[in-house]
DNA sequence: CATAATATTGAATCCCGCA
DNA sequence: GTGCGGGATTCAATATTAT
């Protein structure tokens, strides 16, 4: 083990995370923010429906022998975060369900208190190609204190403001890093096979952070936490075992421009338009299965099922193609198309009760 | 510990739900649905995993004397789940972040295979009244395979539909159990603390039972699991520790009207109808040996052979192999590659002789 | 140049029956 | 058990190329 650093404020340090978390000083972070590796352990190849090849995490620091060699690497890594955080202070712990499971009970065990779990849900992820699972569109957070009687900071009302001033839920919604700020390499292809979406660090750092505090991302990678934490005007230190990844991390950070005090406010978050599928109404029983729908002119009768088909005849889907069927049209509204028949005899559009579901849930 | 059951169907079973899974035979079951009591670390209110209440949380409470007891419930009725549990069933298991990365890490560890972790997005959550951390406003469901070779149940394709033609995702939004969906007492009390809503129960049974199947719910509660399988036209087996709970899910369950089974049928994917070869279309003279096919931008055009094999240039053998030989990919869906060259001039494509022949015959 | 069509891609434990 | 081969399977956001 080497000697102890002085803190090392702002700055890249290339080097295995458990040796270099070893020389910080005890108690001297205000909050931590890690995005461990996460154990996908993939087997095969997988293809899209095209035939093109997914370009799949299998780099050499994802890979553990089994779930006792991570969990004891999860250990060591946290045990000397908890000894660097401050007794008030806040970690942030990163997964999906592969580790998030060993994460969260690791800290529990470890005597963190768990705040929150946080979801990301993604806004574009990618499918299931196999059809076999459900899309997998969301990662986890812990957010946890040092222990139970820590002094935790979160600022309410920033995020309350980010959040149209209405209290911050659970479940953030938000894109994956693509585009501009997406790292890439002089061929084109990304610099870091999980880079974070700057978006998500902002919401963490906003939350528990004040100006002029010091966040740890003991798993740096390409310096999303750094950049962001730079330019909110927050201190951070950064651990990254490829040089590479560290050297990209340092350029990146260097082009940050902080902002001005003024302007560490609140940006306005991306709102999500309210979509409803049919089979929500079946589900919540607003439209049971087993209703009976026609059309307008009660030229055709169709029957619900359980997951919101509809069965007219011989053509059986969804509300727009079975619609699209019968008239033998390309295509059809199924909405407006279809009415439901009500127990006074009459008939009342689909769409109404479609209206009606997003209004209760507004 | 008493006698071996026979298979109970359609029964809520009043008692410990250890003691009663300990009798239930062996590889019975298609799924579980488990929602286990979270009472874990509530200041002022403990309970013991056996729902004792725990005198004096004093200040120096320790955790780790107490989680492992969580721990030991959880992995002693999960046992038994394993146990009843078929070969190639699925188990869903529901919680928040108090004990869910208990549960998840116990499946883990005892060889449980997770396909996905799903959040319940609360549509109308309790806020958080402190202001002192984000509103908690979803619960997580894991859910797993019995182990990871078992070939489990998804249905995908009423999934796809119950959420208008677009797979379905990790988070689901539901709102809360309330109005007259949740049970209540003469006075006007709410029966059960943590009432489930149907909804989410219709797209967990949706997803993972076929009709006729069985499903069991070691912690039924007032019965929400049994009724909406009864409603969907599933078995059940219910075991609820608490009378009164037992009393009124069965009295629920008796109302409960079974959907026809017209209904209560999902749509089938691909995977599950019939199949059907090509050699029988050319056989009944569907698509005649001698006729041509193409691909869809006719880039490549073969000839089909007495027996339903395909030539195209060198190439020869199934309507699959050769459609992956000519495009040089490493496969190929014959069905929806290849097209008929219609008498008029166009190109039909071979799927939809397919599902003609299949409605022919059904 | 503007708009439209096409191509690319993302933390993924991704098939199944039959011989 | 293993191997073979039929044939099932994708959504949203960018980026690039075509009209």
């Amino acid at each position: 083990m080497g000697t102890l650093l002085d803190l090392p404020l702002d700055e890249v340090l290339c080097g295995d995370s458990l040796e270099v978390l070893r020389r910080l000083p005890p108690a001297s972070v205000h909050a931590i923010f890690a995005d461990p590796p996460y154990n996908l352990q993939l087997k095969g190849t997988l293809r899209r429906p095209d035939d093109s090849l997914v370009d799949g995490v299998d780099d050499e620091w994802d890979r553990f022998a089994d779930l006792p060699t991570y969990d004891a690497f999860t250990r060591a890594w946290l045990t000397e975060c908890r000894r660097v955080l401050r007794r008030d202070g806040t970690i942030w712990v990163m997964g999906a369900y592969h580790n998030v499971f060993r994460l969260g009970a690791a800290l529990q065990d470890m005597g963190f208190w768990i705040l929150n779990d946080v979801i990301w849900r993604k806004a574009n992820p990618m499918p299931n190609f196999r059809g076999r699972r459900f899309t997998n569109a969301h990662e986890t957070l812990v957010w946890a204190a040092r222990d139970p009687a820590s002094k935790y900071r979160f600022n309410y009302q920033a995020m309350k403001t980010l959040n149209d001033d209405t209290q911050m839920r659970s479940d953030w919604y938000i894109p994956l890093c693509t585009g501009h700020e997406r790292l890439r390499d002089a061929a084109g292809d990304k610099l870091h096979p999980t880079q974070k979406p700057e978006a998500l660090l902002h919401r963490v750092i906003l939350a528990s952070t004040n100006a002029g505090e010091i966040i740890l991302d003991p798993f740096l990678g390409t310096g999303t936490t750094a950049a962001v934490a730079r330019r909110m005007g927050r201190r951070f230190i950064g651990i990254e075992r490829d040089p590479g990844y560290a050297a990209a991390a340092r350029a990146r950070i260097a082009a940050v421009v902080p902002l001005p005090e003024s302007a560490a406010l609140a940006l306005p978050s991306k709102r999500e338009q309210p979509r409803l599928a049919f089979g929500v109404l079946v589900e919540r029983g607003l439209v049971p299965p087993g209703s009976r729908l026609s059309d307008r002119q009660r030229r055709w009768s169709a029957e619900v099922g359980v997951d919101g088909t509809l069965r007219c005849g011989t053509a059986t889907g969804s509300i727009h193609s079975v619609g699209a069927a019968v008239q033998e049209a390309p295509s059809c509204n199924g909405w407006t198309f279809w009415h439901v028949e009500t127990s006074g005899g009459g008939l009342r559009v689909l769409d109404a009760y479609r209206e009606e579901a997003l209004a209760a849930q507004a």
